[in-house]
DNA sequence: CGTAAAGCTAACGTTTACGTCAAGGTTAAA
DNA sequence: TTTAACCTTGACGTAAACGTTAGCTTTACG
C-alpha cells in the first residue's frame, strides 16, 4: 500500500487537527485532496504537504506565508532561485524569532525581579506580622 | 506642576499610542481620565497606570489580565491576600513565557537546521555549476 | 471673525485561523 | 431497513485590540 489514499477522518487522527481545519487549508489552497465524488481523498502528496504546514506553524509562520512557500517548493526543485528565496523568507523569519525570544527574555528578566521584590514585601509582612 | 494633569493628544505622545487606543482602555476600565466638560484630562495617577499597563503588555498579559491586575494593586496595598493573588498570577504568567521561551528556541534550532541543509544544497549546486 | 487643529461619540471594519451550527447526502453494520 | 457514523456545502460566529470613518463641538490662533 504504498499510494493510500486516506479519508479525511483518518487525517485528522493521523495530525491532530479537525475537519474544518483540512477544509480551510483546501480552500487556502494549501493543500488539494482529489475527489471521489464528492468525498476528498487525501494523497500522499497530500499528507507530505500537511507535514510541511504544521512545521511552518511551529516556526510562527503565516498561512499565507506557508502557501507561498510551499509553492516554491513544488514548482521546481531544479529551480535554484526559488531555493533562494526560500533561504530568505526562513532567514528573515529566524531574525523575527530571534529578536522576539530576546524581548520574552528581557520581559521574563523583569517580571523575575518584580515577582522577586513582591516577594520581599510579603516576607517582610510575615516576619513583622511573627513579632 | 506636581499634579498636572494632560489632555489625550499629550499622553498619546507620552506613551506612543494612539487616542483610540486611550479612549479603549476607559471603556476597558484600564483608567479613568477626569472630565472637564466633555474633554478627558489625565492624571498623574492615569499616567501610572498607564505605565504598568505598557509593561504589562510587554510581559504579554491581556487586557483583562492587566485590568484586574490593576484592580488588585489599588484597591488595598495593605491587603497581604492580594499581593499574594498578583504573585501567583506573575508566576503562572512567568512559567507561560518560560514555555513558550523554550519553544521558541527549539523552533530556531530546527529552522537553523533547516536552513543550512538548504544552503548544503546550494553550495553544492553552485559548485557544480562552476565545473 | 473665521478657520484649522484637537476632541468627542457612535458604530462598523480588520485580521487570523479556525469553531459552530444547519441541513442534508451516503455508507456500513445490526 | 433503520439507524449510526461519517461526509458534504454554506454561512455566520469568535477572540483581541484596536483602526477607521462620519458627523459634530470646542478651542486656539492669526
Amino acid at each position: 500500500m504504498p499510494d493510500e489514499v486516506m479519508t479525511i477522518g483518518q487525517m485528522c487522527a493521523e495530525f491532530g487537527v479537525t475537519p474544518r481545519t483540512l477544509r480551510f487549508y483546501e480552500s487556502k489552497e494549501l493543500i488539494f485532496p482529489i475527489r471521489q465524488g464528492q468525498r476528498r481523498l487525501f494523497t500522499r502528496a497530500c499528507r507530505g504537504r500537511m507535514k510541511l504546514i504544521m512545521q511552518g506553524k511551529r516556526f510562527g509562520f503565516s498561512l499565507e506565508d506557508i502557501r507561498q512557500l510551499l509553492n516554491l517548493y513544488n514548482v521546481d526543485d531544479q529551480q535554484t532561485t526559488q531555493l533562494t528565496r526560500t533561504c530568505e523568507k526562513a532567514r528573515e523569519r529566524l531574525a523575527e524569532m530571534q529578536a522576539q525570544r530576546d524581548e520574552l527574555s528581557g520581559a521574563i528578566a523583569e517580571l523575575s525581579a518584580q515577582l522577586a521584590q513582591i516577594q520581599n514585601i510579603l516576607a517582610q509582612r510575615s516576619a513583622e506580622a511573627a513579632e
